[in-house]
DNA sequence: GTTATGACTCCAG
DNA sequence: ACTGGAGCCATAA
């Protein structure tokens, strides 16, 4: 399940944001799961691209996003908890597909 | 086997 | 907008 989850982080293109929820639907996990698999293994992979489904990201993880953020051009949102998920959220479907890809070749 | 624990999500107040 | 609670499910102990 680390690995899956690993793989599909790596999925998310630069610039783009992806939900645990949507992470963990396609790679049969719940939200939880993937969020405690970011915080054992996250090193290695563009984690700062993983919000939760309103485009935050608690605190302390923040601020080490912004730097990366600014520099795929992620704009923080007003509030300051994250970014506006709508909008730079990755497309869905081709998530999936790319997702699916990646994991057919764990074989 | 059981229990505790989350980088979550949804919904009600 | 914020808070609380239930549901969630792989892992670790």
């Amino acid at each position: 399940m680390v690995e899956r989850v690993l793989r599909a982080v790596e999925c998310v293109p630069p610039g783009r944001v992806a939900s645990y929820g949507l992470i963990g639907a396609l790679v049969g996990a719940g939200p939880r799961q993937v969020g405690a698999v970011l915080s054992r293994y996250g090193d290695g992979v563009p984690w700062w691209r993983i919000v939760n489904a309103s485009g935050e990201l608690p605190a302390p993880l923040l601020a080490r996003a912004l730097p990366r953020w600014r520099r795929e051009g992620i704009e923080p949102a007003p509030h300051g908890r994250g970014c506006r998920y709508g909008r730079f959220a990755a497309d869905a479907e081709r998530l999936r597909s790319a997702v699916e890809a990646r994991l057919a070749e764990l074989e």
